[in-house]
DNA sequence: TTTCTGTTATAGTTTTTGTCTATATAGAAG
DNA sequence: CTTCTATATAGACAAAAACTATAACAGAAA
């Protein structure tokens, strides 16, 4: 089987015209280098070489193979250059999935400042629900993803990223909004629109109505937060939105009441998941990080970043 | 250093998603594949791939180096199919160089013939002054040239392969031909046109002239053997041309007398040329012989062909 | 001619490396 | 907790690629 030694001899002695000058150029002994061609040529059945005193030209045959051979010589340079370019584990490109109720309103404000730290490193994103999300990454679809908590598997790492609260939400008519706070025991009885329960906002809010004694309208569901919202500005009820996705999408006060419920625990939380096994898990937890910050410097009012837990 | 073995299992890996299962497609151990894998990680710096007990799955940059490493191998199979095509040693290219006052008259009538009888062969034709020619073999220009004899150089193997008369033309008004035949006397004193001296049929004709008391004409010469024919249909003189050009080019004998030359030996002999020491020499006896044959069967009229000598 | 020089080929040896078997190790599943 | 399965490690062995020394040979020089 003809090696890549071999044919980068072939090349050499094809360009020196000379078995010894070749040898001198390779730094290996000639002998060495007569013997690796008498083999490559038989491997290949081909004589390559017209070999004389004087020097040592290439057969028609030869001649014509060269080509070839230094196409298979560049293609491997090529490959030892991206090798090279891809030893910095930062370097390559990441499968990273979001769930569809937070990627679209936190990936804008975080990717920037992942591409200022780490230029080099790029993100291929993919929105799916958090359950899959989950599943993706144990099964390698995904190399890591940002799911809300609790999960379902305990095979994953998990950095938890932040806590982002829930706000309700309602029409202006409504006239709910007394400075913008309600108090928890006012919401008992309330109608509250939630997300189908593919979702897992589906289940935090269900979770929520049965703390709070709030009823969650499933007779009507939304497809999506941006469905939900128009379903509360057309006074179908309130929800409970997000605060990244409020704080992205809701620019038009005069339309809606975000208030925020004053003593419950209205938040989710959200990690971000790889394999253990991962050779570049400390480039996640880099990650991980930068993103905390990210939130604690510039979102410290809408989320609040977790730095010790998780790992 | 990665070696194509190397990167061969790096692919059978990624494409099983399993060292065991590689090993057995590869018909090698496990631990071999385990200790290559390991090493072929090392000199490229990258951990390629990542290891669970379920499944050993590509990293992102392994991932990414996967098609410039299908790409190696793509190419590799590649030569290895060029290198099986050119294995029959007349699949090749071979550079044939050839002079310009045969060249083209020749040529035409052989070349079919040649690619009948090895239809995978193919010639590169070029055309030089023999001189040039020589030594373009010898030097390694050409693979096999056509030369006119005597050789210079005595390096070279001779495969002589016809006799080629040359005739006298002279105008129509000249009213030289008697039924188409002189007497080797009745040349003396006659002005002959000749080629300019970078031409071998020069020194040819040149000792035609000194046998036979002709004179050569140098005030004006020819270029080329078709300025030579204008001369003599414009009434400058008589010439003597190779029969096969004159059975090639002059069609009109309305214009010109072609006349032999009875008693005396006024003929080229042309040879196959080239390198004792070609590994292919054997395929070139073979075009030597099928020339001479074809010049036996459809040219006997025009030219000797020679099976006796030479080689 | 003979000798010298420079080139490639061959022989024999050593070193390297690829491969094997046997076994350790560690998750995942029962 | 044990068993199963996958990969890693250790040590032995074999293949092959390297070296040194030398032969063979052509061309140039004496």
């Amino acid at each position: 089987m003809a090696t890549l030694k071999q044919i980068q001899y072939f090349q050499t002695v094809a360009e020196t015209q000379s078995i010894r000058r070749a040898a001198d150029r390779l730094a290996i002994a000639q002998p060495t280098l007569s013997t690796q061609l008498a083999a490559l040529e038989k491997s290949l059945g081909i004589t390559l070489f017209e070999r004389t005193r004087r020097l040592t030209q290439l057969t028609p045959a030869g001649r014509q193979l060269l080509p070839a051979v230094k196409q298979v010589i560049a293609q491997w340079h090529e490959m030892r250059e991206l090798a090279h370019t891809l030893s910095d584990t930062a370097a390559s490109t990441h499968r990273l999935g979001v769930p569809p109720t937070l990627g679209p309103y936190l990936l804008p404000n975080i990717v920037p400042s992942i591409h200022q730290q780490f230029d080099r490193l790029k993100l291929y994103v993919r929105e799916e629900p958090p359950s899959q999300l989950e599943t993706g990454v144990v099964e390698g679809r995904y190399d890591l993803a940002l799911v809300p908590l609790p999960l379902r598997s305990d095979s994953l790492t998990v950095d938890v990223l932040f806590r982002e609260p829930l706000m309700l939400v309602a029409a202006r008519e409504a006239g709910l909004a007394q400075n913008g706070v309600l108090r928890e025991q006012e919401l008992a009885g309330m109608s509250i629109l939630g997300l189908d329960e593919r979702h897992q906002l589906h289940r935090e809010v269900q979770r929520i109505c049965e703390r709070t004694g709030a009823v969650l309208n499933r007779d009507y569901e939304g497809t999506s937060l941006d469905t939900l919202r128009q379903m509360v500005v057309m006074g179908m009820g309130v929800a409970f939105l997000p605060a990244l996705y409020i704080r992205s999408e809701i620019h038009r006060p005069e339309e809606l009441d975000v208030i925020r419920i004053e003593g419950a625990r209205l938040y989710r939380e959200h990690a971000l998941v790889y394999r253990p096994g991962s050779p570049v898990r400390r480039l996640y937890q880099d990650l991980a990080n930068l993103v905390r910050e990210r939130m604690a410097n510039a979102f410290a009012d809408v989320v609040t970043p977790i730095f010790d837990r998780g790992g």
